[in-house]
RNA sequence: GGAGACGUCGCAUAGUUCGGCCUAGUGCACCACCCUGCUAAGGUGGAGUACCCGUAAGGGUACCGAGGGUUCAAAUCCCUCCGUCUCCGCCA
Protein backbone atom coordinates (compact mmCIF):
# COMPACT_ATOMS: atom_id res chain seq x y z
CA UNK A 1 0.00 0.00 0.00
CA UNK A 2 1.39 3.25 -0.71
CA UNK A 3 1.89 6.18 1.56
CA UNK A 4 -2.03 7.86 2.18
CA UNK A 5 0.41 10.92 3.40
CA UNK A 6 1.59 10.69 -0.17
CA UNK A 7 -1.72 11.13 -1.38
CA UNK A 8 -2.57 13.66 0.44
CA UNK A 9 0.45 16.20 0.16
CA UNK A 10 2.20 14.97 -3.35
CA UNK A 11 -1.08 13.36 -5.58
CA UNK A 12 0.86 14.48 -8.63
CA UNK A 13 4.07 12.29 -7.50
CA UNK A 14 1.93 9.89 -7.81
CA UNK A 15 -0.12 10.37 -11.03
CA UNK A 16 3.32 10.55 -12.71
CA UNK A 17 4.14 7.19 -11.10
CA UNK A 18 0.90 5.69 -12.28
CA UNK A 19 1.58 7.08 -15.78
CA UNK A 20 5.34 5.65 -16.15
CA UNK A 21 3.84 2.29 -15.09
CA UNK A 22 0.82 2.37 -17.67
CA UNK A 23 -1.19 2.28 -14.85
CA UNK A 24 -4.68 4.31 -14.49
CA UNK A 25 -3.86 7.91 -13.52
CA UNK A 26 -7.35 8.28 -12.56
CA UNK A 27 -7.06 5.94 -10.04
CA UNK A 28 -5.38 8.65 -7.71
CA UNK A 29 -8.16 11.29 -8.08
CA UNK A 30 -10.57 8.55 -6.95
CA UNK A 31 -8.13 7.28 -3.87
CA UNK A 32 -8.09 11.23 -3.25
CA UNK A 33 -11.98 11.40 -3.26
CA UNK A 34 -12.30 8.17 -1.51
CA UNK A 35 -10.27 9.57 1.19
CA UNK A 36 -12.34 12.55 1.67
CA UNK A 37 -15.06 10.57 1.95
CA UNK A 38 -13.77 8.20 4.60
CA UNK A 39 -13.18 10.83 6.77
CA UNK A 40 -16.00 12.45 6.73
CA UNK A 41 -18.22 9.76 7.64
CA UNK A 42 -15.62 8.71 10.38
CA UNK A 43 -15.86 11.74 12.13
CA UNK A 44 -19.65 11.35 12.00
CA UNK A 45 -19.83 7.99 13.71
CA UNK A 46 -17.31 9.09 16.13
CA UNK A 47 -19.31 12.13 17.33
CA UNK A 48 -22.45 10.07 17.50
CA UNK A 49 -20.77 7.07 19.39
CA UNK A 50 -18.99 9.99 21.66
CA UNK A 51 -22.54 10.54 22.74
CA UNK A 52 -24.14 7.20 22.84
CA UNK A 53 -21.17 6.88 25.50
CA UNK A 54 -21.84 9.49 27.17
CA UNK A 55 -25.76 8.73 27.28
CA UNK A 56 -25.05 4.93 28.62
CA UNK A 57 -23.44 6.27 31.47
CA UNK A 58 -26.62 8.41 32.60
CA UNK A 59 -28.65 5.29 32.04
CA UNK A 60 -26.48 3.27 34.15
CA UNK A 61 -26.91 5.60 36.99
CA UNK A 62 -30.58 6.70 36.90
CA UNK A 63 -33.33 5.88 39.82
CA UNK A 64 -35.10 3.34 38.00
CA UNK A 65 -38.13 5.53 37.71
CA UNK A 66 -36.56 7.25 34.69
CA UNK A 67 -34.83 4.25 33.66
CA UNK A 68 -37.61 2.86 30.80
CA UNK A 69 -37.89 6.73 28.96
CA UNK A 70 -34.02 7.23 28.86
CA UNK A 71 -33.60 3.43 27.15
CA UNK A 72 -35.99 4.21 24.59
CA UNK A 73 -33.85 7.31 23.66
CA UNK A 74 -30.76 5.31 23.97
CA UNK A 75 -32.34 3.26 21.14
CA UNK A 76 -32.85 5.98 18.75
CA UNK A 77 -29.64 7.27 19.38
CA UNK A 78 -28.35 3.53 19.07
CA UNK A 79 -29.87 2.98 15.23
CA UNK A 80 -28.12 6.49 14.56
CA UNK A 81 -24.85 4.93 15.44
CA UNK A 82 -25.42 1.30 13.67
CA UNK A 83 -25.77 3.36 10.47
CA UNK A 84 -23.28 5.67 10.43
CA UNK A 85 -20.95 3.10 11.57
CA UNK A 86 -22.04 0.89 8.55
CA UNK A 87 -21.31 4.52 6.52
CA UNK A 88 -18.16 4.92 8.03
CA UNK A 89 -16.53 0.98 7.78
CA UNK A 90 -18.45 0.88 3.57
CA UNK A 91 -15.89 4.26 3.03
CA UNK A 92 -12.86 2.79 5.11
CA UNK A 93 -13.51 -0.29 2.68
CA UNK A 94 -13.88 1.61 -0.75
CA UNK A 95 -10.58 3.61 0.42
CA UNK A 96 -9.18 0.59 0.92
CA UNK A 97 -9.98 -0.92 -2.52
CA UNK A 98 -9.02 2.09 -4.12
CA UNK A 99 -5.86 2.79 -2.49
CA UNK A 100 -4.49 -0.67 -2.64
CA UNK A 101 -4.56 -0.71 -6.16
CA UNK A 102 -2.66 1.90 -6.81
CA UNK A 103 1.27 0.50 -7.76
CA UNK A 104 4.05 1.85 -5.62
CA UNK A 105 5.87 4.49 -6.31
CA UNK A 106 8.67 3.95 -9.23
CA UNK A 107 12.62 5.97 -7.81
CA UNK A 108 13.67 8.61 -9.63
CA UNK A 109 15.14 7.21 -13.23
CA UNK A 110 13.15 3.87 -13.45
CA UNK A 111 12.73 3.84 -17.23
CA UNK A 112 8.79 4.78 -17.84
CA UNK A 113 7.08 1.78 -20.35
CA UNK A 114 6.71 -2.00 -21.04
CA UNK A 115 8.54 -4.96 -20.75
CA UNK A 116 10.85 -3.91 -23.99
CA UNK A 117 12.27 -0.55 -22.22
CA UNK A 118 14.40 -2.01 -19.69
CA UNK A 119 18.14 -0.04 -19.66
CA UNK A 120 20.85 -2.11 -19.77
CA UNK A 121 23.53 -0.90 -16.83
CA UNK A 122 26.07 -3.55 -17.72
CA UNK A 123 27.30 -6.41 -19.54
CA UNK A 124 29.92 -8.88 -17.74
CA UNK A 125 31.81 -11.76 -19.23
CA UNK A 126 32.52 -12.69 -22.28
CA UNK A 127 29.70 -14.72 -24.00
CA UNK A 128 30.72 -18.15 -24.78
CA UNK A 129 31.38 -19.42 -28.07
CA UNK A 130 32.06 -23.06 -29.59
CA UNK A 131 33.95 -24.81 -32.11
CA UNK A 132 31.12 -27.27 -32.38
CA UNK A 133 27.39 -27.28 -32.37
CA UNK A 134 26.65 -26.47 -29.09
CA UNK A 135 23.69 -28.63 -27.40
CA UNK A 136 21.37 -27.35 -25.43
CA UNK A 137 20.82 -27.98 -21.63
CA UNK A 138 17.82 -30.43 -22.29
CA UNK A 139 20.14 -32.56 -24.20
CA UNK A 140 22.89 -31.86 -22.36
CA UNK A 141 20.83 -33.54 -19.34
CA UNK A 142 20.08 -36.49 -20.82
CA UNK A 143 23.28 -36.95 -22.24
CA UNK A 144 24.64 -36.78 -18.67
CA UNK A 145 21.96 -38.72 -16.58
CA UNK A 146 21.57 -35.39 -14.67
CA UNK A 147 17.68 -34.22 -16.07
CA UNK A 148 14.76 -36.48 -16.19
CA UNK A 149 12.48 -34.74 -18.60
CA UNK A 150 10.22 -37.59 -20.23
CA UNK A 151 9.79 -39.45 -15.98
CA UNK A 152 8.96 -36.10 -15.03
CA UNK A 153 6.28 -35.84 -17.25
CA UNK A 154 4.92 -39.65 -16.97
CA UNK A 155 4.38 -38.45 -13.01
CA UNK A 156 3.55 -35.38 -12.89
CA UNK A 157 2.63 -33.80 -16.24
CA UNK A 158 4.42 -31.29 -18.62
CA UNK A 159 6.48 -28.90 -16.89
CA UNK A 160 8.21 -31.34 -14.41
CA UNK A 161 11.25 -33.08 -14.15
CA UNK A 162 13.38 -35.26 -12.42
CA UNK A 163 16.75 -33.85 -11.56
CA UNK A 164 19.11 -36.90 -11.33
CA UNK A 165 22.60 -37.64 -10.48
CA UNK A 166 25.11 -35.05 -11.20
CA UNK A 167 21.99 -32.97 -11.80
CA UNK A 168 20.87 -33.53 -8.82
CA UNK A 169 23.84 -32.84 -7.32
CA UNK A 170 25.01 -29.70 -8.70
CA UNK A 171 21.23 -28.02 -8.08
CA UNK A 172 22.14 -28.72 -3.97
CA UNK A 173 26.01 -27.53 -4.75
CA UNK A 174 24.65 -24.00 -6.23
CA UNK A 175 21.63 -23.71 -2.87
CA UNK A 176 24.59 -24.67 -0.67
CA UNK A 177 27.51 -22.41 -2.65
CA UNK A 178 24.19 -19.51 -2.43
CA UNK A 179 23.88 -20.58 1.06
CA UNK A 180 27.73 -20.04 2.17
CA UNK A 181 27.60 -16.69 0.44
CA UNK A 182 24.62 -15.66 1.93
CA UNK A 183 26.22 -16.67 5.36
CA UNK A 184 29.25 -14.64 4.57
CA UNK A 185 27.30 -11.78 4.12
CA UNK A 186 25.83 -11.82 7.73
CA UNK A 187 21.74 -13.39 6.17
CA UNK A 188 20.06 -15.80 8.87
CA UNK A 189 19.21 -19.06 6.61
CA UNK A 190 15.39 -20.06 7.11
CA UNK A 191 13.53 -23.17 5.83
CA UNK A 192 10.19 -21.42 4.80
CA UNK A 193 7.04 -23.16 4.65
CA UNK A 194 5.61 -23.62 1.23
CA UNK A 195 1.71 -23.61 2.04
CA UNK A 196 0.29 -20.06 3.51
CA UNK A 197 -3.01 -18.60 4.79
CA UNK A 198 -4.66 -16.43 2.68
CA UNK A 199 -3.90 -13.27 4.64
CA UNK A 200 -0.48 -13.84 4.31
CA UNK A 201 -0.72 -14.19 -0.01
CA UNK A 202 -3.02 -11.18 -0.03
CA UNK A 203 -0.66 -9.18 1.97
CA UNK A 204 2.38 -10.17 -0.32
CA UNK A 205 0.41 -8.32 -3.25
CA UNK A 206 0.29 -11.70 -4.66
CA UNK A 207 -3.55 -12.39 -5.09
CA UNK A 208 -3.64 -9.22 -7.44
CA UNK A 209 -2.64 -9.53 -11.12
CA UNK A 210 -0.48 -12.63 -10.29
CA UNK A 211 -3.44 -14.86 -8.59
CA UNK A 212 -3.65 -17.34 -11.67
CA UNK A 213 -0.20 -17.88 -11.68
CA UNK A 214 -0.86 -19.69 -8.09
CA UNK A 215 -1.35 -23.22 -6.46
CA UNK A 216 -4.80 -22.57 -4.40
CA UNK A 217 -6.30 -26.23 -2.26
CA UNK A 218 -9.30 -25.31 -1.82
CA UNK A 219 -9.95 -28.39 0.72
CA UNK A 220 -7.43 -26.45 3.08
CA UNK A 221 -7.87 -22.92 2.27
CA UNK A 222 -4.20 -22.65 1.61
CA UNK A 223 -2.04 -20.98 -1.03
CA UNK A 224 1.19 -22.77 -2.58
CA UNK A 225 3.81 -20.18 -3.02
CA UNK A 226 5.92 -19.33 -6.12
CA UNK A 227 8.52 -17.88 -3.69
CA UNK A 228 9.69 -18.03 -0.25
CA UNK A 229 9.35 -14.99 -0.50
CA UNK A 230 5.72 -14.80 0.20
CA UNK A 231 6.68 -16.46 4.03
CA UNK A 232 9.54 -14.38 4.53
CA UNK A 233 7.66 -11.05 4.24
CA UNK A 234 4.87 -12.62 6.51
CA UNK A 235 7.76 -14.00 8.77
CA UNK A 236 7.42 -10.21 10.58
CA UNK A 237 4.30 -9.45 9.86
CA UNK A 238 2.46 -7.58 12.22
CA UNK A 239 5.67 -6.85 14.44
CA UNK A 240 7.53 -3.93 15.29
CA UNK A 241 11.28 -4.37 14.46
CA UNK A 242 14.49 -2.72 15.92
CA UNK A 243 16.68 -1.83 13.54
CA UNK A 244 19.17 0.18 15.64
CA UNK A 245 22.01 -3.01 14.61
CA UNK A 246 21.19 -2.37 11.44
CA UNK A 247 19.55 -4.52 8.32
CA UNK A 248 17.47 -7.83 9.54
CA UNK A 249 18.99 -10.52 6.49
CA UNK A 250 17.74 -13.42 5.74
CA UNK A 251 17.76 -16.13 3.03
CA UNK A 252 15.14 -18.40 2.68
CA UNK A 253 15.35 -21.73 1.20
CA UNK A 254 12.37 -23.31 -0.46
CA UNK A 255 10.34 -24.75 -3.41
CA UNK A 256 8.78 -22.84 -5.83
CA UNK A 257 5.61 -23.70 -7.25
CA UNK A 258 4.36 -21.98 -10.06
CA UNK A 259 1.01 -22.67 -12.51
CA UNK A 260 2.94 -20.70 -15.32
CA UNK A 261 -1.09 -19.94 -16.62
CA UNK A 262 -0.68 -18.20 -20.26
CA UNK A 263 2.76 -18.98 -21.25
CA UNK A 264 1.77 -22.29 -22.80
CA UNK A 265 3.61 -23.05 -25.82
CA UNK A 266 6.34 -20.78 -24.04
CA UNK A 267 10.14 -22.24 -23.23
CA UNK A 268 8.58 -25.78 -23.39
CA UNK A 269 11.68 -27.40 -23.92
CA UNK A 270 14.02 -28.32 -20.41
CA UNK A 271 13.43 -26.85 -17.61
CA UNK A 272 13.56 -23.24 -18.18
CA UNK A 273 10.19 -22.63 -17.17
CA UNK A 274 8.87 -25.12 -14.84
CA UNK A 275 5.90 -25.03 -11.99
CA UNK A 276 8.12 -26.44 -9.26
CA UNK A 277 11.67 -25.38 -8.68
CA UNK A 278 14.15 -24.92 -5.81
CA UNK A 279 15.61 -21.41 -4.70
CA UNK A 280 17.50 -19.48 -2.44
CA UNK A 281 16.03 -16.04 -1.63
CA UNK A 282 17.45 -12.77 0.01
CA UNK A 283 15.28 -11.12 1.76
CA UNK A 284 15.72 -7.63 4.03
CA UNK A 285 14.23 -5.07 6.35
CA UNK A 286 16.16 -2.03 6.26
CA UNK A 287 15.31 1.43 7.36
CA UNK A 288 13.90 3.15 4.47
CA UNK A 289 16.69 5.97 3.69
CA UNK A 290 18.78 2.86 3.76
CA UNK A 291 16.77 0.82 0.58
CA UNK A 292 18.30 1.59 -2.64
CA UNK A 293 22.50 1.14 -0.69
CA UNK A 294 20.65 -2.03 0.03
CA UNK A 295 19.03 -3.02 -3.32
CA UNK A 296 22.80 -2.37 -5.25
CA UNK A 297 23.89 -4.60 -2.25
CA UNK A 298 21.54 -7.72 -3.27
CA UNK A 299 22.82 -6.91 -6.55
CA UNK A 300 26.54 -7.17 -6.25
CA UNK A 301 25.78 -10.24 -4.43
CA UNK A 302 23.72 -11.85 -6.91
CA UNK A 303 26.72 -10.76 -9.40
CA UNK A 304 29.26 -12.42 -7.58
CA UNK A 305 26.89 -15.84 -7.16
CA UNK A 306 27.20 -15.33 -11.55
CA UNK A 307 30.46 -14.42 -11.39
CA UNK A 308 31.40 -17.73 -9.49
CA UNK A 309 29.23 -19.85 -11.98
CA UNK A 310 31.64 -18.17 -14.59
CA UNK A 311 28.64 -17.18 -16.82
CA UNK A 312 28.29 -14.20 -18.87
CA UNK A 313 25.42 -11.67 -17.76
CA UNK A 314 24.31 -8.42 -17.89
CA UNK A 315 22.53 -6.50 -15.29
CA UNK A 316 18.90 -4.87 -16.24
CA UNK A 317 16.95 -1.80 -14.94
CA UNK A 318 13.66 -2.68 -15.49
CA UNK A 319 10.86 -0.42 -16.72
CA UNK A 320 8.21 0.50 -15.00
CA UNK A 321 5.46 -1.03 -16.21
CA UNK A 322 7.38 -4.31 -16.13
CA UNK A 323 7.49 -3.80 -12.31
CA UNK A 324 5.17 -5.89 -9.70
CA UNK A 325 2.77 -3.49 -7.71
CA UNK A 326 4.70 -3.80 -4.62
CA UNK A 327 8.15 -2.89 -6.76
CA UNK A 328 9.51 0.90 -6.75
CA UNK A 329 12.30 -0.61 -8.91
CA UNK A 330 13.84 -3.72 -9.82
CA UNK A 331 17.00 -5.36 -11.06
CA UNK A 332 16.95 -8.10 -12.84
CA UNK A 333 20.43 -10.22 -13.95
CA UNK A 334 20.16 -12.40 -17.01
CA UNK A 335 22.81 -14.66 -18.29
CA UNK A 336 23.79 -15.59 -22.05
CA UNK A 337 22.20 -18.63 -22.88
CA UNK A 338 24.35 -20.09 -25.69
CA UNK A 339 21.79 -22.15 -27.64
CA UNK A 340 19.52 -19.53 -27.32
CA UNK A 341 21.54 -16.63 -28.43
CA UNK A 342 19.92 -14.20 -25.93
CA UNK A 343 20.14 -13.20 -22.57
CA UNK A 344 17.41 -15.23 -19.90
CA UNK A 345 16.15 -13.68 -16.14
CA UNK A 346 18.54 -15.91 -13.50
CA UNK A 347 17.85 -13.49 -10.82
CA UNK A 348 15.62 -10.55 -9.75
CA UNK A 349 15.53 -8.04 -7.03
CA UNK A 350 12.99 -5.87 -6.03
CA UNK A 351 13.02 -2.23 -3.94
CA UNK A 352 9.23 -2.65 -2.44
CA UNK A 353 10.38 0.19 -0.30
CA UNK A 354 7.48 0.66 2.63
CA UNK A 355 4.70 -0.08 0.72
CA UNK A 356 5.13 -4.38 1.36
CA UNK A 357 5.67 -3.53 5.09
CA UNK A 358 2.63 -0.85 5.07
CA UNK A 359 0.37 -3.60 3.85
CA UNK A 360 1.74 -6.35 6.35
CA UNK A 361 2.29 -4.08 9.23
CA UNK A 362 5.79 -4.08 9.72
CA UNK A 363 7.41 -1.27 11.38
CA UNK A 364 10.07 0.36 13.44
CA UNK A 365 10.46 3.04 16.14
CA UNK A 366 12.53 6.24 15.02
CA UNK A 367 14.46 8.24 17.29
CA UNK A 368 11.01 10.28 18.71
CA UNK A 369 9.30 6.69 19.50
CA UNK A 370 7.04 7.01 16.74
CA UNK A 371 6.27 3.68 14.86
CA UNK A 372 6.84 4.16 11.29
CA UNK A 373 6.75 1.29 8.36
CA UNK A 374 10.43 -0.79 7.24
CA UNK A 375 11.28 -1.00 3.99
CA UNK A 376 11.52 -4.58 2.39
CA UNK A 377 13.69 -5.94 -0.29
CA UNK A 378 13.98 -9.46 -1.79
CA UNK A 379 16.38 -10.91 -4.76
CA UNK A 380 17.33 -14.35 -5.69
CA UNK A 381 20.64 -15.83 -4.68
CA UNK A 382 20.54 -19.28 -6.68
CA UNK A 383 17.78 -21.21 -8.78
CA UNK A 384 17.13 -24.28 -10.50
CA UNK A 385 17.16 -22.05 -13.57
CA UNK A 386 20.57 -21.39 -13.36
CA UNK A 387 21.71 -25.42 -14.51
CA UNK A 388 20.29 -23.98 -17.69
CA UNK A 389 23.12 -21.59 -18.46
CA UNK A 390 25.82 -23.52 -16.29
CA UNK A 391 25.41 -26.31 -18.33
CA UNK A 392 25.00 -24.94 -21.75
CA UNK A 393 28.13 -22.55 -21.21
CA UNK A 394 30.58 -24.93 -19.71
CA UNK A 395 29.65 -27.98 -22.63
CA UNK A 396 32.46 -29.49 -24.23
CA UNK A 397 32.18 -31.17 -27.79
CA UNK A 398 31.57 -34.46 -26.34
CA UNK A 399 28.61 -33.36 -24.84
CA UNK A 400 30.67 -33.13 -21.43
CA UNK A 401 30.20 -30.49 -18.65
CA UNK A 402 33.32 -28.33 -17.36
CA UNK A 403 32.63 -27.93 -13.54
CA UNK A 404 33.31 -24.15 -12.43
CA UNK A 405 35.80 -23.93 -10.05
CA UNK A 406 33.66 -22.30 -6.99
CA UNK A 407 31.61 -24.66 -7.22
CA UNK A 408 33.91 -28.10 -7.25
CA UNK A 409 34.03 -28.05 -3.56
CA UNK A 410 30.56 -28.20 -3.47
CA UNK A 411 30.34 -31.75 -5.64
CA UNK A 412 33.33 -33.17 -3.86
CA UNK A 413 35.79 -31.85 -6.01
CA UNK A 414 34.61 -33.44 -9.20
CA UNK A 415 35.74 -31.54 -11.77
CA UNK A 416 34.15 -32.76 -15.35
CA UNK A 417 30.13 -33.95 -15.57
CA UNK A 418 30.78 -36.80 -18.12
CA UNK A 419 28.21 -38.39 -20.73
CA UNK A 420 27.02 -41.46 -19.35
CA UNK A 421 27.83 -44.72 -21.55
C1' G B 1 -8.97 -38.64 14.64
C1' G B 2 -11.39 -38.52 20.11
C1' A B 3 -11.82 -35.72 24.93
C1' G B 4 -10.87 -31.42 27.69
C1' A B 5 -8.71 -26.58 29.18
C1' C B 6 -7.37 -21.90 27.68
C1' G B 7 -6.32 -16.92 24.73
C1' U B 8 -6.88 -9.76 29.00
C1' C B 9 -2.70 -3.11 27.84
C1' G B 10 5.98 -5.65 27.34
C1' C B 11 5.90 -10.10 30.98
C1' A B 12 2.85 -12.22 34.89
C1' U B 13 -1.97 -12.05 36.69
C1' A B 14 -7.33 -10.09 38.54
C1' G B 15 -11.95 -9.31 36.29
C1' U B 16 -16.15 -13.34 32.90
C1' U B 17 -20.47 -16.34 38.36
C1' C B 18 -25.26 -12.37 37.87
C1' G B 19 -23.69 -7.30 31.14
C1' G B 20 -23.64 -0.91 33.37
C1' C B 21 -19.32 1.22 39.71
C1' C B 22 -13.81 -1.64 33.76
C1' U B 23 -12.33 5.21 31.24
C1' A B 24 -9.66 -2.82 32.44
C1' G B 25 -7.17 -3.44 38.70
C1' U B 26 -2.45 -5.36 40.69
C1' G B 27 2.82 -7.06 40.61
C1' C B 28 7.38 -7.05 37.80
C1' A B 29 10.15 -4.74 34.22
C1' C B 30 10.66 0.31 31.91
C1' C B 31 11.30 6.04 31.76
C1' A B 32 11.66 10.87 34.43
C1' C B 33 12.15 13.31 38.91
C1' C B 34 12.74 13.31 44.34
C1' C B 35 14.95 11.20 48.75
C1' U B 36 18.98 8.39 50.55
C1' G B 37 26.62 8.36 51.53
C1' C B 38 27.77 4.15 48.78
C1' U B 39 25.87 -3.19 44.47
C1' A B 40 19.98 -1.93 48.11
C1' A B 41 15.40 0.39 49.68
C1' G B 42 11.56 4.20 49.47
C1' G B 43 8.44 8.30 47.31
C1' U B 44 5.99 10.95 43.12
C1' G B 45 4.61 10.95 38.30
C1' G B 46 4.66 8.85 33.34
C1' A B 47 4.11 5.22 29.96
C1' G B 48 0.30 0.73 24.54
C1' U B 49 -1.40 0.47 19.21
C1' A B 50 -4.24 2.52 15.21
C1' C B 51 -7.31 6.18 13.32
C1' C B 52 -10.13 11.12 13.33
C1' C B 53 -10.25 16.65 14.50
C1' G B 54 -6.47 20.48 15.65
C1' U B 55 -0.50 24.74 13.58
C1' A B 56 -0.23 23.26 18.65
C1' A B 57 -1.76 22.41 23.55
C1' G B 58 -5.39 19.14 23.58
C1' G B 59 -9.87 16.42 22.48
C1' G B 60 -12.36 12.08 20.45
C1' U B 61 -13.11 6.89 18.58
C1' A B 62 -11.67 1.86 18.34
C1' C B 63 -8.82 -2.30 20.24
C1' C B 64 -9.45 -7.77 26.18
C1' G B 65 -6.96 -13.91 19.88
C1' A B 66 -10.05 -12.62 14.87
C1' G B 67 -14.86 -11.85 12.76
C1' G B 68 -20.10 -11.71 13.30
C1' G B 69 -24.61 -11.47 16.53
C1' U B 70 -27.94 -10.14 20.88
C1' U B 71 -28.56 -5.41 23.80
C1' C B 72 -29.91 1.33 25.20
C1' A B 73 -25.07 -0.81 26.94
C1' A B 74 -20.40 -6.60 25.86
C1' A B 75 -13.64 -8.34 28.34
C1' U B 76 -18.37 -10.43 30.43
C1' C B 77 -23.98 -13.56 26.85
C1' C B 78 -24.50 -16.38 21.77
C1' C B 79 -22.28 -18.17 16.92
C1' U B 80 -18.14 -19.03 13.53
C1' C B 81 -13.04 -19.11 12.79
C1' C B 82 -7.74 -18.98 14.30
C1' G B 83 -4.16 -20.35 17.79
C1' U B 84 -1.99 -22.63 22.33
C1' C B 85 -1.76 -26.45 26.01
C1' U B 86 -3.03 -31.42 28.33
C1' C B 87 -4.60 -36.51 27.84
C1' C B 88 -5.89 -40.71 24.51
C1' G B 89 -5.46 -43.02 19.64
C1' C B 90 -2.67 -43.45 15.03
C1' C B 91 1.84 -42.63 12.39
C1' A B 92 6.70 -41.11 10.80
Amino acid sequence: MIDPQLLRDSPDTLRRSQEARGASVQLVDQAVAADADRRTSIQQFEKLRAEQNAFGRTVASAPSDQKRALVLQAQALAEQVKNAGQKAADAEAEFTRIVGSIGNVTIEGVPAGGEDNFVTLREVGAQATFDFEPRDHAELGELLGAIDIARGVKVSGSRFYFLKGVGARLELALMNMALDKALAEGFTPLITPTLVRPEIMAGTGFLGEHSDEIYYLPADDLYLTGTSEVALAGFHSDEILDLSNGPLRYAGWSTCYRREAGSAGKDNRGILRVHQFNKLEMFTYVLPEDAEAEHDRLVSWQESMLAACELSYRVIDVAAGDLGSSAARKFDIEAWVPTQGTYRELTSTSNCTTYQARRLDIRYRTESGKTTPVATLNGTLATTRWLVAILETHQQADGSVVVPAALRPYLGGLEIFEPQA
